[in-house]
DNA sequence: TTCATTGTTAACCATGTGGTGTACTATCCG
DNA sequence: CGGATAGTACACCACATGGTTAACAATGAA
């Protein structure tokens, strides 16, 4: 019956291919056949009909067989589906008053209190504490 | 450097699987160390620091080593860029006049003009031709 | 110093994935 | 009919992925 999770995973999972998001592309400017799809591809048929059928079965593509022609369009409601995913999650984010550096300044005042408490002078602020780079460190 | 193909390839593939996925929506309610993320899940602490892994090179989340904790948090950009891509197929597909029906109806009329221009009797028609459903044909 | 905690690394295993080539089916056309 | 065209199915291969266990490093705390 494929669950929401399983069906986000194999959406997502058909999107994480150049290939596939390249075929998409293609569909979204206008429904084509398997030939057509692969054609831009320097691959064998095989390999597009496995790409197709991925998409097929992620349910981002509507397969209508004519005569030996199999005509693809683009199927919206997944793509949507992990649209939604996407956004809720974002949402969910900005909608925080906090990030990362603001979390970290939490932490450390609350170790700050907890050194207080716990004894006059024993570890005086390891030198690594403060990371205050706020700069992007992009790195790799 | 990783061009955006790849990028994006990275970034659907760490979506494609619900662990990802649960982690990533935990940091979305607010940053939490590698041992809080794995903690929902019943594997390996090595498990959770491959998917981790994941999500980092993905670009979906920053670390920040303080001390023996790996403080994570959400890295929003790359998931916009993900979400660009899916709005900008979805939008190209919805600004189609024609659906597949549409399509299918222009292929039936290319034909019927080439079967009237290329004899009189000839091919009459295979019976086959008109496949005018229009029913939603789901199958599988 | 010693011990517990946090997390990474390495080796390994089963399975999935993207590609191939070959063979096959089905359809269209002359 | 025979041959070209469109596409699938199958067996195979190399490599990625998700998981394990075990060993290790680094930090924090008694």
């Amino acid at each position: 019956m494929v669950n929401n999770e399983t069906q986000l995973s194999q959406v997502f999972g058909a999107l994480a291919d150049t290939t596939r998001r390249g075929m998409l592309a293609q569909l979204s400017r206008g429904p084509a056949t398997v030939g057509e799809l692969g054609a831009p591809y320097a691959m064998s048929k095989a390999a597009v009909t496995k790409h197709v059928k991925v998409l097929e079965r992620a349910g981002l593509l509507r397969r209508d067989v004519q005569g030996r022609a199999h005509h693809c369009a683009m199927e919206p409601d997944s793509l949507a589906l992990a649209q939604r995913w996407v956004a809720q999650v974002t949402e969910f984010w900005e909608s925080r008053f906090d990030t990362l550096s603001d979390y970290l300044d939490e932490l450390q005042e609350k170790e700050r209190r907890s050194a207080d408490r716990s004894a006059a002078g024993k570890t005086p602020r390891k030198g690594k504490g403060r990371r205050k780079d706020k700069g992007d460190s992009r790195e790799r």
